[in-house]
DNA sequence: GCGTGATTACTCGGATACAAGATGTCCGAGTTTGAGCGG
DNA sequence: CCGCTCAAACTCGGACATCTTGTATCCGAGTAATCACGC
């Protein structure tokens, strides 16, 4: 049970994105570099935050990515959700619908994420210069 | 970002085991029997809750499983944790304690531990005879 | 009938096999900008 | 100076390679209760 790498680059990503102006294109190139990872891996993950529609991309020279929104209105969950997929923590083999373990799970995740629902990135950018 | 499904196993099995009378020893056999999985693997499952002191293991014949406290006092963060490790839900690459990311984060995961601390097995006992 | 040993029914733990998902790389294709070149 | 072409700087997407982890099996060892047998 952990969150992947590619959530917490994601996460790190956005936050860096705020930090800088809503106009201003960061291509991969530049992300990268400052995250230290591969390009083409940091790539990857930023699609999903495209198909995701929490950023835009635009290709050719001077091409890069963008926030699609209001910084105010990304949470730490729209980015979680756009990389871990939707899909619940908890699963159980034997009943499908009915089971009383199932149920308090479900209730503790809908409470965690309520709580990452409310948080939002931009929060963090301010303070973390990172 | 899921649980696994020893977890739910380990669940559903504290549960039956609730579900009987607290001197009664089952055996691997019967449970895996009953979940319909084998025996061998969840007998790892239950090696790992023996030695969180959930439940107590009696070899020979006539042994088995047996819980090792009042049921009121197990919860389901007992459980989760016992199988999936006591390490942290996120974990920040870049900065090692100082990443407001990752404290949102820690945050976020201590509040759902608190739910599940708070809820114990027995409450589901009664009423869920799976 | 009583002690001793063998059998049986269990758990325990290590080694291993397999599958799936996370992580990361490579490369070819498409797209846009801008520079260079010819008329 | 205008327009065309071409190179450069990007993103995009699929196909792969690798590593880790979860899931599961096999087997030999240890242990305790019970059964059987011989004295």
């Amino acid at each position: 049970m952990k969150y992947s790498k590619a959530t917490n680059y994601a996460l790190h990503t956005i936050v860096y994105m705020m930090e800088h102006k809503q106009s201003e294109k960061l291509s991969v190139q530049k992300l990268a570099d400052h995250f230290k990872v591969s390009t083409t891996y940091l790539s990857k993950i930023l699609t999903q935050l495209v198909k995701a529609d929490l950023i835009e991309s635009s290709s050719g020279v001077k091409g890069g990515y963008i926030l699609s929104k209001k910084r105010e209105d990304i949470s730490f969950l729209d980015i979680i959700l756009a990389i871990e997929g939707n899909s619940a923590f908890f699963k159980c083999e034997f009943q499908e619908s009915n089971c009383s373990i199932h149920k308090v799970m479900i209730e503790a995740e809908s409470l965690m994420e309520k709580y990452l629902e409310d948080k939002k990135l931009y929060e963090i950018a301010k303070e973390d210069n990172f």
